[in-house]
DNA sequence: AGTGGTTACTGACCGTTGGTTAGATTCTAT
DNA sequence: ATAGAATCTAACCAACGGTCAGTAACCACT
């Protein structure tokens, strides 16, 4: 391969992803057809299967660069100095549902990613791994916040439920047509006392020490 | 049309109605075409577009009555004797996820159903309607519960904030591909404990007296 | 300059999808 | 028996994701 051919091919891959981002950005993963993404980057639709393994890879690859970005600044947002622990997990969820919304024809992809083979080059799993750790993170953020050590299946319980919470919102949200901006701005307090309250439950559950729940 | 006419059209209807029912209950919206449903119900798909108006709208009408019953059984657990106001809410949530882990093909249906005509017979809008009567049929039970009178305004964004909670544990589980029980022998417990801590937090953040959150 | 091989790309095609329509079949009422 | 409405179906459509044989561009070597 030489470099002229290397340029036009990635150049060529470059166009694909960058269309796609671009109708993803607006439209859902069944609105936007392979065609549209060909037609938009300036190649046959056929192309795009030289480069990626179908539909379903290309979201994959796509969506993995935002939730790098998101996973750095989430860690970011979590080792910021001058925060109170409690803080920091509201920055945390803020941050986390701001990168979400922001991203909400992704976030299915993120969330939804079954891994599929066990090639180390599969984009889903890096998916998955990227997933796993900033699932951690917030565990790590919700142990700080609450002060106390506790065992690792009953962190496990509660930062699920927070994950439920802070899931449920992006799915509520994700089907609305309004802008980013538009819905923190209507709701964003909504999804602040939300995660305040899940966060308060927790704390007032964990220093009652009631141990009846033992899931997994 | 004479009875027997209609007897005939009414068996065809009822067909397709279960062949869909079943065909739902195992398998989402996209993995489930028209010609499956035939197949199923006898018939040529084709007959199905006599019946219903498409894909969509048989969709719709399958989720209907679900959607009845479950607001029928949630009503009874609400006004049911011999339960604390906040043991009723759990009753309820319970109930709650039970009834929506149990069609989780169907529940994407409830949650996203977007009004398109304003026909008055158009299912999206009874689903609709129906969605409606259990949000607020939360906001009583959680308005119960908290044992204080709320401002409408308060009590919508915190009956908000727990439906995000029901809403984001059907959406994390609905991918699942565990049948109802083990689902919720693996997961119940800690279903519980995010309700539990969600009205904990909730009752915490009202009793604080805190007013600076005032979304819509 | 021409040749061969590698890489990048495309048009035509496949099976399947949701949806439509002309017309055949079935049934009832007379 | 037959007209006429109700019911059903075969054949069709455009669009989808995806495949493949073949073409065009490029570079290295003689």
């Amino acid at each position: 391969m030489t470099n002229k051919q290397r340029a036009r091919a990635e150049k060529t891959r470059k166009a694909i992803l960058t269309a796609a981002e671009a109708l993803f950005s607006t439209r859902s993963f069944d609105e936007v057809t392979m065609r549209d993404i060909a037609e938009l980057a300036g190649c046959s639709h056929t192309t795009i299967y030289i480069y990626f393994d179908g539909k379903e890879a290309l979201l994959n690859e796509l969506a993995a660069e935002p939730l790098r970005t998101a996973l750095r600044r989430l860690e970011r947002t979590l080792y910021r100095g001058n925060l109170s622990p409690d803080e920091r997990l509201a920055a945390f969820s803020r941050e986390f549902l701001r990168l979400a919304l922001s991203q909400r024809a992704l976030y299915p992809v993120f969330f939804t990613v079954r891994a599929s083979r066990v090639d180390e080059k599969d984009p889903a799993l890096e998916l998955q791994r990227l997933r796993n750790e900033i699932f951690a993170l917030a565990g790590r953020a919700l142990q700080a916040a609450l002060g106390v050590h506790l065992a690792e299946d009953r962190l496990l319980a509660y930062t699920r439920s927070y994950f439920y919470l802070l899931h449920g919102i992006v799915a509520s949200s994700a089907a609305s047509p309004e802008s980013l901006d538009e819905l923190l701005a209507r709701l964003g307090p909504t999804f602040d006392l939300a995660c305040l309250c899940m966060f308060r439950g927790i704390r007032a559950h964990v220093h009652e020490g009631r141990q009846e729940v033992s899931p997994q």
